[in-house]
DNA sequence: TCACGGAACA
DNA sequence: GTGTTCCGTG
Protein backbone atom coordinates (compact mmCIF):
# COMPACT_ATOMS: atom_id res chain seq x y z
CA UNK A 1 0.00 0.00 0.00
CA UNK A 2 2.47 2.52 1.00
CA UNK A 3 4.03 2.26 -1.88
CA UNK A 4 0.97 2.81 -4.24
CA UNK A 5 0.75 5.75 -1.47
CA UNK A 6 3.81 7.10 -2.77
CA UNK A 7 2.95 7.03 -6.29
CA UNK A 8 0.49 8.63 -5.82
CA UNK A 9 1.80 11.49 -4.11
CA UNK A 10 4.65 11.74 -6.51
CA UNK A 11 1.91 11.96 -9.12
CA UNK A 12 0.80 14.88 -7.66
CA UNK A 13 3.82 16.44 -6.69
CA UNK A 14 4.46 16.13 -10.38
CA UNK A 15 1.11 17.51 -11.74
CA UNK A 16 2.28 20.37 -9.47
CA UNK A 17 5.09 20.80 -10.51
CA UNK A 18 4.23 21.19 -14.05
CA UNK A 19 1.73 23.71 -12.93
CA UNK A 20 4.36 25.39 -11.18
CA UNK A 21 6.49 26.09 -14.87
CA UNK A 22 4.91 29.35 -15.94
CA UNK A 23 4.30 28.02 -19.51
CA UNK A 24 2.21 25.17 -18.52
CA UNK A 25 0.14 27.50 -17.41
CA UNK A 26 -0.56 28.67 -20.33
CA UNK A 27 -0.27 25.86 -22.70
CA UNK A 28 -1.62 22.89 -22.03
CA UNK A 29 1.21 20.74 -22.39
CA UNK A 30 1.06 17.31 -22.83
CA UNK A 31 -0.92 14.99 -21.84
CA UNK A 32 -0.57 14.36 -18.54
CA UNK A 33 -0.32 11.06 -17.39
CA UNK A 34 -2.95 10.21 -14.74
CA UNK A 35 -0.54 8.33 -12.31
CA UNK A 36 -2.03 7.09 -9.93
CA UNK A 37 -5.93 7.17 -9.28
CA UNK A 38 -7.76 6.19 -6.47
CA UNK A 39 -10.59 6.50 -6.21
CA UNK A 40 -12.11 7.23 -3.33
CA UNK A 41 -15.26 8.22 -2.63
CA UNK A 42 -17.27 8.48 -5.85
CA UNK A 43 -19.60 9.28 -3.45
CA UNK A 44 -18.47 12.85 -3.70
CA UNK A 45 -19.70 13.63 -7.11
CA UNK A 46 -22.57 11.64 -6.16
CA UNK A 47 -23.39 13.71 -2.81
CA UNK A 48 -23.59 16.24 -4.41
CA UNK A 49 -25.72 15.43 -7.13
CA UNK A 50 -23.43 16.87 -9.51
CA UNK A 51 -23.35 15.73 -12.96
CA UNK A 52 -20.24 15.59 -13.69
CA UNK A 53 -17.83 14.96 -16.61
CA UNK A 54 -15.01 14.32 -17.36
CA UNK A 55 -12.88 15.02 -19.67
CA UNK A 56 -9.86 14.10 -20.05
CA UNK A 57 -8.39 16.02 -22.58
CA UNK A 58 -5.56 14.64 -23.56
CA UNK A 59 -3.87 16.27 -20.96
CA UNK A 60 -5.24 16.01 -17.93
CA UNK A 61 -8.24 15.01 -16.96
CA UNK A 62 -10.25 17.36 -15.95
CA UNK A 63 -13.56 16.91 -14.09
CA UNK A 64 -15.80 19.17 -14.50
CA UNK A 65 -19.19 19.01 -13.05
CA UNK A 66 -21.82 21.19 -14.26
CA UNK A 67 -24.05 22.31 -12.20
CA UNK A 68 -26.00 24.90 -12.16
CA UNK A 69 -24.31 27.64 -10.64
CA UNK A 70 -27.47 28.87 -9.24
CA UNK A 71 -29.74 28.74 -6.71
CA UNK A 72 -29.76 28.24 -3.66
CA UNK A 73 -32.34 26.21 -3.61
CA UNK A 74 -30.46 23.93 -5.77
CA UNK A 75 -28.27 24.20 -2.64
CA UNK A 76 -30.43 23.49 -0.38
CA UNK A 77 -31.58 20.11 -2.12
CA UNK A 78 -28.39 19.29 -3.56
CA UNK A 79 -27.03 19.27 -0.24
CA UNK A 80 -29.26 17.18 1.01
CA UNK A 81 -29.16 14.63 -2.10
CA UNK A 82 -25.53 15.09 -1.30
CA UNK A 83 -26.21 14.01 2.44
CA UNK A 84 -28.27 11.22 1.62
CA UNK A 85 -25.72 9.90 -0.88
CA UNK A 86 -23.62 10.08 1.48
CA UNK A 87 -25.11 8.15 3.71
CA UNK A 88 -25.63 5.59 1.39
CA UNK A 89 -21.70 5.18 0.89
CA UNK A 90 -21.54 3.44 -2.31
CA UNK A 91 -18.62 3.68 -3.67
CA UNK A 92 -19.47 2.91 -6.91
CA UNK A 93 -22.32 4.14 -7.31
CA UNK A 94 -22.04 6.88 -9.34
CA UNK A 95 -20.70 5.56 -12.36
CA UNK A 96 -17.90 8.90 -12.89
CA UNK A 97 -15.06 8.19 -13.25
CA UNK A 98 -13.27 8.54 -10.12
CA UNK A 99 -10.63 9.13 -10.61
CA UNK A 100 -10.57 12.84 -10.76
CA UNK A 101 -11.52 12.43 -7.31
CA UNK A 102 -8.54 10.52 -6.85
CA UNK A 103 -6.48 13.43 -6.42
CA UNK A 104 -8.38 15.07 -4.85
CA UNK A 105 -7.40 14.04 -1.76
CA UNK A 106 -3.70 12.97 -1.21
CA UNK A 107 -4.18 9.56 -0.24
CA UNK A 108 -2.26 8.94 3.16
CA UNK A 109 -1.61 5.31 3.72
CA UNK A 110 -4.18 5.15 5.78
CA UNK A 111 -6.26 6.37 3.57
CA UNK A 112 -5.53 4.44 1.21
CA UNK A 113 -6.14 1.46 3.30
CA UNK A 114 -9.27 2.37 4.79
CA UNK A 115 -10.94 3.79 1.58
CA UNK A 116 -12.10 2.12 -1.21
CA UNK A 117 -10.20 2.40 -3.93
CA UNK A 118 -11.58 1.70 -6.91
CA UNK A 119 -9.11 1.93 -9.27
CA UNK A 120 -5.34 2.95 -9.37
CA UNK A 121 -3.32 3.74 -12.07
CA UNK A 122 0.50 3.66 -12.17
CA UNK A 123 2.42 5.59 -14.42
CA UNK A 124 5.71 5.91 -14.79
CA UNK A 125 7.36 8.45 -14.02
CA UNK A 126 8.64 9.28 -17.11
CA UNK A 127 4.97 9.78 -18.34
CA UNK A 128 4.54 11.98 -15.70
CA UNK A 129 7.76 14.13 -16.94
CA UNK A 130 6.27 14.22 -19.75
CA UNK A 131 2.93 15.89 -18.78
CA UNK A 132 4.85 17.94 -17.11
CA UNK A 133 4.63 20.43 -18.96
CA UNK A 134 0.55 20.56 -19.12
CA UNK A 135 -0.84 23.51 -17.40
CA UNK A 136 -2.93 21.35 -15.12
CA UNK A 137 -2.35 21.87 -12.30
CA UNK A 138 -0.80 25.31 -11.24
CA UNK A 139 0.96 25.21 -8.46
CA UNK A 140 -0.61 23.54 -5.89
CA UNK A 141 2.12 21.16 -4.39
CA UNK A 142 1.88 21.07 -1.14
CA UNK A 143 -1.43 21.06 -1.60
CA UNK A 144 -3.25 22.29 1.20
CA UNK A 145 -3.11 19.87 3.36
CA UNK A 146 -2.51 19.97 6.47
CA UNK A 147 -5.21 20.92 8.46
CA UNK A 148 -7.24 19.09 8.71
CA UNK A 149 -5.98 16.15 8.70
CA UNK A 150 -4.55 16.25 11.81
CA UNK A 151 -6.64 17.91 13.65
CA UNK A 152 -6.18 20.19 15.41
CA UNK A 153 -5.57 20.68 18.75
CA UNK A 154 -5.97 23.81 19.77
CA UNK A 155 -7.25 25.79 22.33
CA UNK A 156 -10.71 25.03 21.66
CA UNK A 157 -11.51 23.21 18.74
CA UNK A 158 -11.86 19.58 19.51
CA UNK A 159 -12.60 17.78 16.37
CA UNK A 160 -15.60 18.06 15.03
CA UNK A 161 -17.24 15.50 14.00
CA UNK A 162 -19.04 15.81 11.46
CA UNK A 163 -22.33 14.19 11.48
CA UNK A 164 -21.78 12.10 8.56
CA UNK A 165 -19.84 9.55 9.17
CA UNK A 166 -17.46 9.00 6.85
CA UNK A 167 -18.31 6.58 4.46
CA UNK A 168 -15.56 6.42 2.48
CA UNK A 169 -12.70 7.09 4.33
CA UNK A 170 -11.81 6.64 7.65
CA UNK A 171 -9.11 8.38 8.28
CA UNK A 172 -6.60 6.79 10.08
CA UNK A 173 -4.13 8.74 11.83
CA UNK A 174 -3.94 11.75 10.32
CA UNK A 175 -7.74 12.70 10.75
CA UNK A 176 -8.57 10.92 13.54
CA UNK A 177 -11.78 11.11 13.28
CA UNK A 178 -13.23 12.56 10.37
CA UNK A 179 -12.22 15.29 10.18
CA UNK A 180 -11.48 17.63 7.19
CA UNK A 181 -8.49 19.59 6.75
CA UNK A 182 -9.42 23.21 6.50
CA UNK A 183 -7.96 23.19 3.16
CA UNK A 184 -9.51 19.62 2.19
CA UNK A 185 -13.05 21.42 2.82
CA UNK A 186 -12.48 24.45 0.73
CA UNK A 187 -11.41 22.23 -2.37
CA UNK A 188 -14.92 19.97 -1.28
CA UNK A 189 -16.35 23.43 -1.03
CA UNK A 190 -14.56 24.48 -4.64
CA UNK A 191 -16.40 21.35 -6.07
CA UNK A 192 -19.61 21.45 -4.77
CA UNK A 193 -21.11 23.50 -6.48
CA UNK A 194 -23.60 25.16 -4.17
CA UNK A 195 -20.88 26.30 -2.34
CA UNK A 196 -18.53 26.97 -4.90
CA UNK A 197 -19.75 29.99 -6.71
CA UNK A 198 -21.60 31.05 -4.11
CA UNK A 199 -19.62 30.78 -1.45
CA UNK A 200 -16.43 30.06 -2.97
CA UNK A 201 -15.14 30.13 -6.24
CA UNK A 202 -12.01 29.66 -8.23
CA UNK A 203 -10.90 32.73 -9.80
CA UNK A 204 -8.43 30.81 -11.41
CA UNK A 205 -8.54 27.25 -11.22
CA UNK A 206 -5.69 26.24 -13.33
CA UNK A 207 -3.37 28.51 -10.75
CA UNK A 208 -5.33 27.17 -7.74
CA UNK A 209 -6.09 30.34 -6.82
CA UNK A 210 -9.97 30.87 -5.61
CA UNK A 211 -12.18 33.59 -3.65
CA UNK A 212 -13.96 33.37 -0.15
CA UNK A 213 -16.83 34.88 -2.11
CA UNK A 214 -18.76 34.50 1.16
CA UNK A 215 -16.12 34.57 3.79
CA UNK A 216 -18.62 34.50 6.44
CA UNK A 217 -20.59 31.17 5.02
CA UNK A 218 -17.41 29.30 4.12
CA UNK A 219 -16.27 30.19 7.76
CA UNK A 220 -19.57 28.99 8.81
CA UNK A 221 -19.38 25.97 6.93
CA UNK A 222 -16.44 25.59 8.49
CA UNK A 223 -17.40 25.82 11.94
CA UNK A 224 -19.91 23.73 11.66
CA UNK A 225 -17.96 20.83 10.22
CA UNK A 226 -15.85 21.56 13.19
CA UNK A 227 -18.62 21.94 15.85
CA UNK A 228 -17.54 25.33 16.06
CA UNK A 229 -20.81 27.20 15.96
CA UNK A 230 -18.47 30.07 16.79
CA UNK A 231 -15.98 30.12 13.90
CA UNK A 232 -15.67 32.67 11.75
CA UNK A 233 -13.58 34.05 9.24
CA UNK A 234 -11.18 35.29 11.08
CA UNK A 235 -10.73 31.83 12.63
CA UNK A 236 -10.73 30.30 9.92
CA UNK A 237 -8.82 32.65 8.13
CA UNK A 238 -5.45 32.00 10.67
CA UNK A 239 -5.73 28.98 9.64
CA UNK A 240 -5.42 29.41 6.11
CA UNK A 241 -2.38 31.85 7.13
CA UNK A 242 -0.99 29.20 8.96
CA UNK A 243 -0.71 27.39 5.53
CA UNK A 244 1.10 29.94 4.26
CA UNK A 245 4.06 28.59 6.26
CA UNK A 246 3.25 25.19 5.21
CA UNK A 247 3.10 25.67 1.73
CA UNK A 248 -0.14 24.70 1.44
CA UNK A 249 -1.34 28.03 0.34
CA UNK A 250 -0.52 31.46 -0.43
CA UNK A 251 -2.31 34.29 -0.26
CA UNK A 252 -2.96 36.76 -3.41
CA UNK A 253 -1.89 40.08 -2.31
CA UNK A 254 -4.04 42.47 -3.25
CA UNK A 255 -7.24 40.41 -3.16
CA UNK A 256 -9.54 40.01 -0.48
CA UNK A 257 -10.70 36.88 0.03
CA UNK A 258 -8.54 35.04 -1.97
CA UNK A 259 -6.12 32.79 -1.34
CA UNK A 260 -4.34 29.87 -4.08
CA UNK A 261 -3.44 26.84 -3.05
CA UNK A 262 0.21 25.94 -3.47
CA UNK A 263 -0.72 22.65 -5.37
CA UNK A 264 -3.82 21.04 -6.36
CA UNK A 265 -5.05 18.07 -7.15
CA UNK A 266 -4.61 17.21 -10.51
CA UNK A 267 -7.98 16.27 -11.38
CA UNK A 268 -10.14 18.39 -9.61
CA UNK A 269 -13.64 18.25 -10.26
CA UNK A 270 -14.28 22.22 -11.45
CA UNK A 271 -17.90 23.43 -11.49
CA UNK A 272 -18.55 24.97 -14.10
CA UNK A 273 -18.84 28.32 -13.87
CA UNK A 274 -17.11 28.41 -10.62
CA UNK A 275 -13.86 29.99 -12.04
CA UNK A 276 -13.44 33.30 -13.04
CA UNK A 277 -12.20 33.56 -15.82
CA UNK A 278 -9.05 35.61 -15.76
CA UNK A 279 -8.58 36.26 -12.49
CA UNK A 280 -6.02 38.55 -13.03
CA UNK A 281 -7.79 40.82 -15.13
CA UNK A 282 -10.23 40.88 -13.57
CA UNK A 283 -10.08 40.18 -10.31
CA UNK A 284 -12.27 41.65 -8.94
CA UNK A 285 -14.91 40.16 -11.20
CA UNK A 286 -15.32 37.14 -9.26
CA UNK A 287 -15.62 38.83 -5.78
CA UNK A 288 -18.48 40.25 -6.79
CA UNK A 289 -20.00 37.26 -7.66
CA UNK A 290 -21.62 36.13 -4.62
CA UNK A 291 -21.19 37.16 -2.17
CA UNK A 292 -23.21 38.42 -0.10
CA UNK A 293 -26.10 38.63 -2.12
CA UNK A 294 -25.98 34.75 -1.84
CA UNK A 295 -28.62 34.59 0.45
CA UNK A 296 -27.57 33.62 3.45
CA UNK A 297 -27.92 29.78 3.76
CA UNK A 298 -30.04 28.23 6.01
CA UNK A 299 -28.55 26.57 8.66
CA UNK A 300 -30.20 23.55 7.37
CA UNK A 301 -27.69 24.46 4.17
CA UNK A 302 -25.16 24.73 6.53
CA UNK A 303 -25.64 21.70 8.31
CA UNK A 304 -25.98 19.79 4.59
CA UNK A 305 -23.03 20.95 3.38
CA UNK A 306 -20.90 20.17 6.62
CA UNK A 307 -21.93 16.98 6.53
CA UNK A 308 -21.29 16.22 3.32
CA UNK A 309 -18.25 18.06 3.15
CA UNK A 310 -16.88 15.66 5.18
CA UNK A 311 -17.54 12.67 3.91
CA UNK A 312 -14.97 14.08 0.95
CA UNK A 313 -12.43 14.72 2.41
CA UNK A 314 -9.82 11.94 2.30
CA UNK A 315 -7.84 12.46 4.50
CA UNK A 316 -4.68 12.93 3.15
CA UNK A 317 -2.82 13.02 4.92
CA UNK A 318 -0.41 15.25 5.74
CA UNK A 319 -0.10 15.45 2.83
CA UNK A 320 1.58 18.16 2.66
CA UNK A 321 5.08 17.51 1.88
CA UNK A 322 7.90 18.41 2.79
CA UNK A 323 6.65 21.91 3.09
CA UNK A 324 9.21 23.83 4.36
CA UNK A 325 8.92 27.14 4.04
CA UNK A 326 8.14 29.47 5.81
CA UNK A 327 7.39 32.86 5.10
CA UNK A 328 9.23 33.98 8.20
CA UNK A 329 12.40 32.77 6.90
CA UNK A 330 12.20 33.86 3.93
CA UNK A 331 13.19 36.47 3.34
CA UNK A 332 11.04 38.61 2.17
CA UNK A 333 7.35 38.48 3.15
CA UNK A 334 6.13 38.42 0.24
CA UNK A 335 2.95 37.27 -0.49
CA UNK A 336 3.15 34.98 -2.78
CA UNK A 337 5.08 32.46 -2.34
CA UNK A 338 6.49 32.24 0.91
CA UNK A 339 8.45 29.45 -0.31
CA UNK A 340 11.76 29.42 0.37
CA UNK A 341 13.68 27.06 -1.60
CA UNK A 342 15.22 25.69 1.06
CA UNK A 343 16.46 22.45 1.93
CA UNK A 344 13.36 20.30 2.11
CA UNK A 345 14.27 20.08 5.68
CA UNK A 346 11.85 18.83 7.86
CA UNK A 347 9.56 17.53 6.82
CA UNK A 348 6.69 17.50 9.21
CA UNK A 349 5.35 14.59 9.84
CA UNK A 350 5.91 11.21 8.74
CA UNK A 351 2.69 11.37 6.70
CA UNK A 352 3.78 14.28 5.11
CA UNK A 353 6.86 12.33 4.44
CA UNK A 354 4.60 10.07 2.60
CA UNK A 355 2.56 11.90 0.94
CA UNK A 356 5.53 14.17 -0.32
CA UNK A 357 7.18 11.28 -1.66
CA UNK A 358 9.89 12.38 -3.94
CA UNK A 359 10.89 11.46 -6.64
CA UNK A 360 14.02 9.20 -7.08
CA UNK A 361 15.90 11.99 -6.75
CA UNK A 362 15.50 12.78 -3.57
CA UNK A 363 14.64 15.81 -3.40
CA UNK A 364 11.85 16.61 -5.42
CA UNK A 365 11.62 20.36 -5.59
CA UNK A 366 8.91 21.80 -3.97
CA UNK A 367 7.30 24.77 -5.14
CA UNK A 368 7.94 26.34 -1.94
CA UNK A 369 11.17 25.57 -2.23
CA UNK A 370 11.51 27.34 -5.33
CA UNK A 371 12.15 31.02 -4.98
CA UNK A 372 10.29 32.75 -6.98
CA UNK A 373 7.91 32.87 -9.75
CA UNK A 374 4.56 31.81 -8.03
CA UNK A 375 1.76 30.26 -9.18
CA UNK A 376 -0.05 33.58 -9.51
CA UNK A 377 2.67 35.06 -11.22
CA UNK A 378 2.42 32.72 -14.13
CA UNK A 379 -0.91 32.70 -13.87
CA UNK A 380 -0.48 36.67 -14.92
CA UNK A 381 1.82 35.93 -17.08
CA UNK A 382 -0.62 34.18 -18.78
CA UNK A 383 -3.57 35.87 -18.82
CA UNK A 384 -1.29 38.60 -19.47
CA UNK A 385 0.16 36.89 -22.79
CA UNK A 386 -2.47 38.08 -24.60
CA UNK A 387 -1.07 41.07 -24.61
CA UNK A 388 0.11 42.74 -27.47
CA UNK A 389 2.93 45.02 -27.32
CA UNK A 390 1.74 47.99 -27.83
CA UNK A 391 -1.76 47.46 -25.91
CA UNK A 392 -0.82 47.66 -22.15
CA UNK A 393 2.86 49.13 -22.30
CA UNK A 394 3.73 47.97 -18.45
CA UNK A 395 1.28 44.95 -18.73
CA UNK A 396 2.95 43.66 -21.41
CA UNK A 397 6.52 44.23 -20.47
CA UNK A 398 5.48 42.43 -17.19
CA UNK A 399 4.83 39.43 -18.91
CA UNK A 400 7.89 39.26 -20.75
CA UNK A 401 9.73 39.30 -17.91
CA UNK A 402 7.69 36.77 -16.42
CA UNK A 403 7.81 34.87 -19.59
CA UNK A 404 11.15 35.20 -19.56
CA UNK A 405 11.75 34.70 -16.09
CA UNK A 406 9.47 31.30 -16.25
CA UNK A 407 11.74 30.21 -18.75
CA UNK A 408 14.72 30.27 -17.78
CA UNK A 409 13.24 28.76 -14.53
CA UNK A 410 12.09 26.21 -16.58
CA UNK A 411 15.27 25.75 -18.26
CA UNK A 412 17.34 25.39 -14.90
CA UNK A 413 14.80 23.45 -13.38
CA UNK A 414 15.51 20.50 -16.03
CA UNK A 415 18.87 21.03 -15.77
CA UNK A 416 18.43 20.90 -12.31
CA UNK A 417 15.92 18.27 -12.03
CA UNK A 418 16.72 15.74 -14.25
CA UNK A 419 14.66 14.16 -11.72
CA UNK A 420 11.31 13.84 -12.13
CA UNK A 421 10.24 16.05 -14.26
CA UNK A 422 9.90 18.55 -12.19
CA UNK A 423 9.01 21.30 -13.55
CA UNK A 424 8.56 23.47 -10.75
CA UNK A 425 9.99 26.91 -11.14
CA UNK A 426 13.96 26.81 -10.03
CA UNK A 427 15.16 29.12 -8.13
CA UNK A 428 16.70 30.91 -10.71
CA UNK A 429 17.79 33.47 -9.33
CA UNK A 430 16.06 36.18 -10.75
CA UNK A 431 15.51 40.04 -10.27
CA UNK A 432 13.18 39.75 -9.39
CA UNK A 433 12.43 40.36 -5.89
CA UNK A 434 12.31 37.28 -3.59
CA UNK A 435 9.95 38.75 -0.96
CA UNK A 436 7.57 39.25 -3.07
CA UNK A 437 6.33 38.13 -6.05
CA UNK A 438 6.29 40.56 -8.11
CA UNK A 439 7.89 40.02 -11.05
CA UNK A 440 8.38 43.42 -11.46
CA UNK A 441 11.80 43.76 -11.31
CA UNK A 442 12.80 46.92 -9.63
CA UNK A 443 12.14 49.09 -12.18
CA UNK A 444 9.54 48.13 -13.14
CA UNK A 445 6.69 49.30 -11.23
CA UNK A 446 4.00 48.75 -12.93
CA UNK A 447 4.78 45.06 -12.28
CA UNK A 448 1.60 45.85 -9.72
CA UNK A 449 -0.36 45.00 -12.21
CA UNK A 450 0.40 41.55 -12.03
CA UNK A 451 -0.37 40.27 -9.02
CA UNK A 452 -3.13 41.63 -8.38
C1' DT B 1 -13.77 43.65 7.09
C1' DC B 2 -9.67 41.61 6.19
C1' DA B 3 -4.98 40.39 7.24
C1' DC B 4 -1.12 39.22 10.09
C1' DG B 5 1.17 36.74 13.59
C1' DG B 6 2.22 35.72 18.55
C1' DA B 7 0.60 33.09 22.22
C1' DA B 8 -2.03 29.72 24.41
C1' DC B 9 -3.78 25.40 24.46
C1' DA B 10 -4.40 20.48 23.62
C1' DG C 1 6.28 19.08 18.62
C1' DT C 2 2.46 20.32 16.04
C1' DG C 3 -2.05 22.25 14.67
C1' DT C 4 -6.01 25.21 15.89
C1' DT C 5 -8.05 28.98 18.01
C1' DC C 6 -7.81 33.31 20.47
C1' DC C 7 -6.49 37.82 20.56
C1' DG C 8 -4.19 42.12 19.67
C1' DT C 9 -2.74 44.99 16.10
C1' DG C 10 -2.63 47.22 11.54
Amino acid sequence: MSAMLQQTELIFEYASDRVNNGQQLDEHLASPAVIVEQVPHSHLLSYSGLACEQTHTDDHLLTTVEGSESGDEETMETLVAAETLLNMDSPDSHSLDQQDYTQFYVPSLDDVITSPITQQLIVSVEDIVGTLGQPQWVTLQRETVAEQPKKKRGKKSKRPESPTPDITFKRGKYSKGNTLYLWQFLIELLQDRQACPRYIKWTNRHAGIFKLVNSKAVARLWGKHKNKPDMNYETMGRALRYYYQRGILNKVEGQRLVYQFASLPKDMVFISGDEDQEDQGNHEDNDEDVPEESPPFSDQSLDDLASYEHSFLPPPPSSRPGYQMSRQTSSSPATAHRCQPGPESKSPSPAQHRTVLRPPGGSLIQQQHLPIVSAEMLRTLQNVQSLQPGQHGSVFRTAQLLGSLCERQAASAEQTTSQIGTLQLQPVTCPVKQGKLEVKTEEDPDSGLTRE
